[in-house]
DNA sequence: ACCTTTAGAGACCAATCGGTCTCATGCGTA
DNA sequence: TACGCATGAGACCGATTGGTCTCTAAAGGT
């Protein structure tokens, strides 16, 4: 025993992964009790639901996707770059998500109904953090000179946001990593097109 | 009694009401005998399981969606105009939709996994159809000299697709249907970018 | 060394899950 | 009119769900 900052860690990161992979409702307590080597009394006791537990495991994926994609960027590149940059980091995650089971916005967003509120809470929060940690980027390019004047940061943030979050369903409806392909060629275009 | 037919139907619209606004998992066999009036052995008796029972019930909803938008369409329109028509169906139907809950190729999609094949190739054979219909416009569009001849109608209908359903996906998260102008805009702008 | 605090085990709970089975009933047919 | 079969009611099933509660025992403070 002892150590309730380590169970709680521990907990949250087998969670984690099982409801990103099994999605919420598809993940029981039991589930994590297997996972995680602990009895119901250990896991209740830190969480108050499993609701709250969900929540938070969402919240550690999300910042573990979000360190991995940021840890890919080389400093100091220019806007158009660094989103060629994050296109290329996006296909090579297609393949070797860097957390299991994929993209955890896209896997809980269509779960969460009016009857999980913490949950969905979160999950609205991770989406608005994604587009304007992407909008920045634009935001970024067009003072620097590299975009158009008539470039909106917050529109293109949100049709990349889409477009990723829809070829990754598709892609995995159809178990065909490679179905994502003209829609990153679109993007890239989009990017280029809007150099000044 | 009598009449297995018309509980067959019966059964068939009122649950594919429920799994497309409550989800497979979310949507009990309680839920349907409520919704139908009928008890468990009037619903077994016609479909040997719930996943065989949500299977059926999908497709009656994609079918019912497809048609919905087939008959927006005015006959004879040139490609470019039946695409933009497209669009603005599609932003008619955000807000009223033609089948409960939304899109169903969105709302199943994320749900199935490898234990609800039946389902899952339902849903598949949807997206398919789904996506292969708008490339139809495409390459019509193609063949008349509407688009470039460089235009890939299968590509073209995809980025349609996946922009779409990434929309609605956010759009529904936000509880906000305006989140999906920029993407609209962008799919615009590509039609016309393609007109030789 | 003792005593308080607290992490965690695990029995227990009511509710609900998908599914089965038997039986009553009413319609079509002979 | 009587029979037989299709239809649906509803009791019943074991498994599982999220969650609670009590109790044990180990660790930290004094």
């Amino acid at each position: 025993m002892r150590n309730a900052e380590a169970t709680i860690q521990h907990i949250v990161e087998k969670a984690s992964v099982l409801f990103n992979t099994k999605g919420y409702a598809g993940t029981s307590i039991n589930d994590i009790m297997e996972e995680t080597g602990l009895k119901k009394g250990g896991i209740y006791r830190h969480f108050e639901s499993k609701e709250m537990l969900a929540a938070i495991a969402f919240r550690y994926s999300y910042q573990k996707l979000k360190a991995a994609y940021l840890s890919t960027f080389t400093k100091g590149q220019p806007a158009d770059q660094k989103l060629y940059q994050f296109l290329d980091t996006f296909c090579h995650f297609l393949a070797h998500p860097p957390v299991e089971g994929g993209c955890p916005i896209l896997n809980t967003a269509t779960e969460v109904d009016d009857t999980n509120l913490p949950l969905r809470e979160e999950v609205m929060k991770a989406a608005k953090d994604w587009e304007q940690s992407v909008a920045s980027v634009y935001r970024d390019g067009k003072e620097k000179g590299i975009f158009k004047p008539s470039t909106d940061p917050e529109a293109e943030a949100r049709i990349m946001l889409v477009s990723i979050e829809g070829a990754i369903l598709l892609a995995k409806l159809h178990k065909d990593m490679s179905y994502t392909t003209p829609v990153i060629e679109s993007l890239r275009q989009r990017i280029q097109n809007l150099r000044s």
